[in-house]
DNA sequence: ACCTGAACACCGTTCAAGT
DNA sequence: ACCTGAACACCGTTCAAGT
């Protein structure tokens, strides 16, 4: 007796998650899923409408997990501290889990039928919206806040698709290129935050 | 006797696009294709060795796209004059094109087995490297080259991936938070330029 | 060279049925 | 409630055959 109270949904997340790392989301099918989880093929209908519901699914744990870490990241710090301990928190996210990351901000997965998903993600914005508030003149806040999502997310996003030149293989260089370009963004916000 | 002489290869890759554009990466199969075509679920593989293969074919026209795009805006201009062109220019494609922009930049195309796409996207990033070149430090560079990547790739994947809050559907709007955005990186830069 | 039709092993999804 | 097996309409890919 399998998988009684639950624990297929579950062990069906866990399933479509190894093989999302694995082989990538295309190849996340819930037979596949069913297969490992050892249930018949029909078995997943019980716990996910379709395919895509699945996916959703994975992609909302990773965005709840994302919030978790940037909330944590922002708890104790002020000002621009605080502001760089949220790149690198939604950085690091990327960079533990790839796969899921590409899956949460890519195609493959058509976020409009899941509005929950669009909720899960807005409160990482407003995380860092409010980092932001703190530090810059109402004028330029706007462009301050989708800058700097825009520049992390691009770090991320590159990062976890292997775009990268071969020379920031090793962790210690990409910890250091991270610092040295989110340092870059800073000194911008700092110089708009000036009087001229 | 339609599509002697290569025009199938043509008319194959134009119902890529559209299928690409209309309902997504997942959505485009090599028998819809043919369908589209109007030949036999089996004749794409006398240009394509794969569905992939084909994905791989329409992401490859894409960074050629973008490169020629990145070169025009580069020429006749220096200096951060130079450096804002790029930028607009790289985020105007993954505007105009933002299907093909994902497809390049996402997980469902693996890139390794198709070398030949690696080559062509570091066209582009060469094009960036050389501006830079020009107006950042040397001990800057290489953090400087980066950064402007990822904020343009990370404004032009959350724009194509539709994830900006819905006051900047319009275009310009949409053009100003751009402008802002770039300019509060600029001046990021110049400041790593100035003595200190 | 380029195209076709049959075939195979996969999918997602639905349905009727079992406990 | 939760699971199963059969069924349907799709895929990608291979093969033997046609012009």
């Amino acid at each position: 007796m399998p998988y009684h109270h639950g624990d297929l949904r579950r062990a069906l997340l866990a399933a479509g998650l190894s093989l999302l790392e694995k082989r990538g989301p295309a190849q996340v099918s819930l037979r596949e899923v069913a297969r490992v989880a050892g249930v018949s093929h029909n078995a997943p209908y019980r716990h996910f409408d379709s395919r895509e519901a699945l996916l959703a699914a994975l992609a909302a744990d990773g965005f709840e997990a994302l919030g978790v870490a940037m909330e944590q990241a922002a708890e104790g710090r002020t000002g621009f501290e605080r502001l760089r301990a949220l790149g690198i928190a939604y950085i690091a996210f990327a960079r533990a889990q790839p796969a899921v990351y590409l899956l949460m901000f890519g195609p493959e997965l058509v976020k409009d039928p899941f509005p929950a998903l669009k909720a899960v993600a807005e409160r990482s914005f407003e995380v860092l919206r409010q980092a932001i508030e703190t530090i810059v003149p109402v004028e330029t806040r706007r462009a301050a806040v989708i800058g700097a999502w825009a520049l992390v997310h691009g770090l991320s996003h590159l990062i976890a698709d292997h775009q990268f030149p071969p020379d920031f293989a090793e962790e210690d260089k990409l910890d250091a290129l991270i610092e040295d370009v989110l340092a870059i963004y800073r000194q911008g916000l700092a110089r708009g935050a000036e009087p001229h």
